[in-house]
DNA sequence: TCTGGGGTCCTAGGACCC
DNA sequence: TCTGGGGTCCTAGGACCC
């Protein structure tokens, strides 16, 4: 038995543990640059704002509906995700973070000693009381019918927060009603090619022939269906693979066009994705790099470029990464377009222990090893970005736009919310 | 004026080997 | 008129997830 746990309406939750006056009151949180809609409470969702729009679509319905705006505050949610997720690991030996909002649970065997519905409830209550997140709880034999269940929650089992599909009687019943759209693994293409061959339900799905599902949705599909039937294809990942590629990406705050600022803005994803690198004890020995402009301003020239720079050593040096960036940058740019974003890309991820070298280059791997680490020591302990390459710059021109965005409630000491005692 | 940022896995097809 | 049979590796692109 498989439990997923989801956080509802996550981001908009956060929003509300420290600001409590907000309970009631639509939200929605923005994506980077405050551009779209990448949350929404569920007052926002009932008034049909759909997740993923700009937000200057909707500024008629934040105004008439006083809906309050933030910008995303991922210091905040990520702390407090591992609030939520410590908090449910007192309670099961087994499991998978699966998102920043989402947590698989092993229950086998629980079903023998406990009344799941009734344990999970628990689970649930604890962390509302820990953390005053609210979270749906889906529970069935495999990971992808217990993603069904915790769907159904929302649909049918609000106030009790817990869906449980005991076998495959149930899961036959509850799935005959429930749209192919909703089943975990199913996206917008493959939506489109199920109904069109009239599959419209999960059940409908689970009855397909496997020679059918192999041939239009390959192995992937042959899981998923196997998965409906209760057969269980997907396992527990319990630890964190490393990853196998690294990207660091933003668009700007405005527009930019110069050489200059652009490289100052790549360097410092560069150094950024260096540092998700040595997070993992990594190497990589293929970047690359890409810049474009503004592909919604079909007014305006456009261009989209990339560029790969192979390294003759793999590496995770800040230093090294960065030089290799903007030497990438260089053959790209090109002058008299707006551009709109830069990113990185490292690739051919490979361990960091037992490095081959290269016979013609000097090995200097040790002092640069020995200065990244004291690089990201510091920038643990002072704060990201206390120390960082001259080449990052400081002027900042290309930053986020971030309008709205909360205090670091739970992470910056000067952001600590102050009970005042005397006014209550 | 204004449109996010990360990831994973799978397949087909081409280049190459003997 | 007729042109083998078996592999591997790599890449690009397309699907999906949050």
């Amino acid at each position: 038995m498989y439990g997923l746990i989801d956080c509802n309406n996550f981001y908009a939750s956060c929003e509300r543990v420290f600001q409590p006056k907000l309970e009631g009151i639509p939200i929605v949180v923005l994506s980077n640059n405050d551009g779209c809609v990448v949350a929404r409470s569920q007052e926002v969702k009932d008034l049909g704002i759909k997740m993923g729009v700009p937000v200057f679509q909707i500024k008629n319905e934040i105004k008439q509906h006083n809906i309050k705006v933030f910008s995303s505050n991922y210091t905040l949610y990520g702390d407090i995700s591992n609030r939520v997720m410590s908090t449910i690991s007192e309670f099961v030996a087994n499991y998978e973070v699966y998102s920043i909002d989402e947590i698989f649970v092993d229950f086998t065997g629980f079903e023998k000693h406990f009344d799941l519905v009734e344990y999970a409830k628990e689970i649930k209550n604890t962390v509302r009381r820990n953390t005053k997140i609210p979270v749906s709880i889906g529970i069935a034999s495999t990971k992808t019918l217990a993603k069904a269940a915790n769907k159904l929650v929302k649909k049918h089992h609000r106030d009790i927060g817990v869906c449980y599909i005991k076998n495959q009687i149930e899961a036959r019943e509850l799935l005959k009603d429930f749209d192919v759209a909703d089943i975990w693994g199913i996206g917008r293409q493959y939506d489109r090619l199920l109904k069109k061959h009239g599959f419209n339900t999960a059940l409908q799905l689970m009855d397909a022939s496997d020679v059918w599902i192999r041939k239009n949705l390959s192995i992937v599909g042959e899981r998923l269906v196997n998965e409906l039937r209760g057969i269980p294809c997907i396992e527990m990942e319990e630890v964190k693979p490393n990853k196998k590629g690294i990207c660091v990406s933003r668009s700007f705050g405005k527009m930019i066009d110069d050489l200059p600022t652009l490289s100052e803005s790549l360097s410092t994803h560069a150094n950024r994705a260096s540092q998700k690198l040595r997070e993992q004890n990594s190497n990589t020995s293929l970047i690359s790099v890409f810049i474009h402009t503004n592909r919604f301003r079909s007014d305006l020239p456009q261009y989209f470029a990339s560029k790969d720079i192979k390294l003759p050593i793999p590496t995770n040096d800040g230093g090294n990464i960065i030089k290799a960036a903007l030497k990438g940058l260089e053959l790209i740019y090109k002058e008299g377009y707006k551009y709109k974003k830069c990113g990185i890309y490292l690739n051919d991820i490979t361990s960091a222990d037992g490095i081959q070298q290269n016979l013609f280059e000097e090995d200097d791997s040790d002092k640069k090893n020995r200065l990244n680490k004291a690089m990201d020591i510091l920038n643990k302990k002072f704060g990201k970005e206390t120390l960082v390459y001259g080449v990052q710059g400081f002027k900042k021109e290309w930053k986020l736009r971030q309008e709205n965005l909360s205090l670091s409630y739970t992470t910056k000491l000067s952001d600590i919310p102050i009970v005042n005692l005397n006014k209550s």
